[in-house]
DNA sequence: CAAACAATGTGCAAAAATACACAGAGGTCC
DNA sequence: GGACCTCTGTGTATTTTTGCACATTGTTTG
């Protein structure tokens, strides 16, 4: 007998008419979607699609099919949600806490890819970097620099992430050549206020830089990184930001790093909802496809 | 989301209560369905079977989740009828609990037209007396002797059937001869035990003979009619059985004498189940055709 | 017209699922 | 009460499925 779950690729190919569209809503290879088409039109002993380089096209006992494959997906949300009771209803909004930094330069950037997938799901950015509480539903989900270690929470390391030191081209011209360490003694920085500080894993110059002459403070990442563009001193930033801009430079990028993971937090209570779970999947996949970007790699 | 195709092993190892056999159904290892049925648990969060060495036994959780199957695998049967081209039609179990009497000489002795008829559908027998419950799939189809008052079935009468007093011919050459009623009262009889009888319409000794002298008791049909052959006393038998039986004489029979019926019952969302169907079907033909046999006219 | 891009198909490695072998538990029969 | 049978569960080997890397094809753009 052919394999059920065939009917759900075959469902998703009919709605997408390409293989790579399907294989990404789906979250499987291509490769995958294009073998399990093949393998129901062998057991049913019927092509469903016309292919093409450019998509594939229903055939007519492809749309004799649908109607069935429809009927079958129907019915099986139906038996999930009254069996497992949760809601698999790709709708609704999921409010999101994360860092600033990824929040602005990577999530808000894949915004479209996300809506192709989820076009119902509202999903709201609060970029922040103090504890939000989750059990508070502040948020729905949390994106942490660290693992959560109280609170009914369930949580997944998403990434490392690397910051380096840099400088504006035009700060680091009009100002002493840096070779080496000690070289950074005659030069300014920017940072976080110290005691306005929320989370100990942004406390991170210190761990680089002894007595770094900051002239500079800000709680606000993006007001640090548009003092670095403005020359007012050195910091160290996020490579995920910083690498994609022309007007920053590393300073002794090999001497000269720290590496912090994100974290994915969700409340347990939460955890399988269709909705949730379909971000945090995004976030996932996001996160993994962009690994070479977030540790600096160019 | 689950695996679809672990509804098949769902749908299988409730109807069979046991990993081997739904293992042996599906052309599978039964440490698969095991795994299968684990797996689905899982993602559904529900506990689908009581499990125990002796089997696997439906939970409410399970109940509540058969009819949804039941609909998918309706639902993937048309379509791979429809789209391959391939009648799926008739070929599986049906298992059927039947009145014992009925099940040991009237549907046995017929199955080779059944089997000749429909080779692919494999009828079980159930021969029993006790109320099977079909709602809880005990059965896909029973033969009562009274219409079901309670749960979403459907019923409708297959036949009336008749029961005579009967004595062996051995015993009745023994023993004072019987001309009228009255004459019962020196003789021996053969019944049901009063306290453990499973249904009203099983309590007939006594609508015909004043406190009859019972010398064997048993729940048993088939021990009943066995004693009764070997002369233990008299005793209502099945016309259908006992007719056949040269070593039987009824005992008045134009005064002593009732009335029964039989009902199909079929659960209500199995009626339209392709194999039940057939097997309603032929019962119904052939209780037709026994129509005279069973109402004890030679 | 050539380069770049998007999409599919293929071969192979990795991961997941299934089968196999066997142990353990419970029930039946002598 | 013990032997035997039936059934389930576990560990491991085997098979199947999937992902990855890359080749190929067709379309678009400069």
């Amino acid at each position: 007998m052919y394999d059920w779950n065939d009917l759900r690729f075959f469902l998703e190919l009919s709605r997408r008419g390409r293989l790579i569209s399907a294989a990404r809503k789906l979250h499987v290879d291509h490769t995958t979607v294009s073998r399990r088409i093949a393998a129901l039109e062998d057991e049913l002993n019927a092509r469903l699609f016309d292919k093409s380089p450019r998509g594939y096209k229903l055939t007519d006992a492809g749309l004799r099919l649908l109607p069935f494959a429809e009927q079958m997906e129907a019915q099986s949300n139906r038996l999930y949600q009254e069996i497992s009771g949760k809601d698999t209803r790709l709708s609704g909004t999921v409010r999101l806490a994360v860092p600033e930094a990824l929040g602005a330069h990577i999530i808000a950037h894949n915004m479209g890819q996300f809506r192709e997938m989820h076009p119902d799901i509202e999903l709201e950015l609060m970029a922040e970097s103090r504890r939000t509480s989750l059990s508070k539903r502040e948020a729905d989900i949390a994106i942490t620099l660290a693992r959560p270690t109280t609170g009914r929470v369930i949580a997944w390391k998403l990434c490392d992430y690397r910051l380096k030191l840099y400088g504006a081209k035009a700060y680091l011209d009009r100002h002493p050549e840096i070779s080496k360490i000690d070289d950074l003694s005659g030069h300014d920085f920017i940072s976080y206020i110290d005691d306005l500080i929320q989370l100990p894993e942004l406390r991170f110059l210190d761990q680089v830089i002894k007595d770094p002459h900051v002239v500079f403070r800000s709680t606000n990442v993006m007001a640090q990184y548009n003092a670095t563009l403005d020359s007012i001193g050195l910091s160290l930033v996020h490579c995920f930001m910083a690498d994609q801009d022309p007007r920053l430079s590393p300073v002794l990028p090999q001497d000269i790093f720290i590496d912090r993971e994100y974290w994915l937090v969700v409340h347990e209570d939460l955890r399988h909802v269709a909705r949730v779970d379909a971000v945090c999947r995004f976030l996932t996949q996001l996160l993994k496809d962009h690994h070479n970007r977030m540790i600096g790699y160019i």
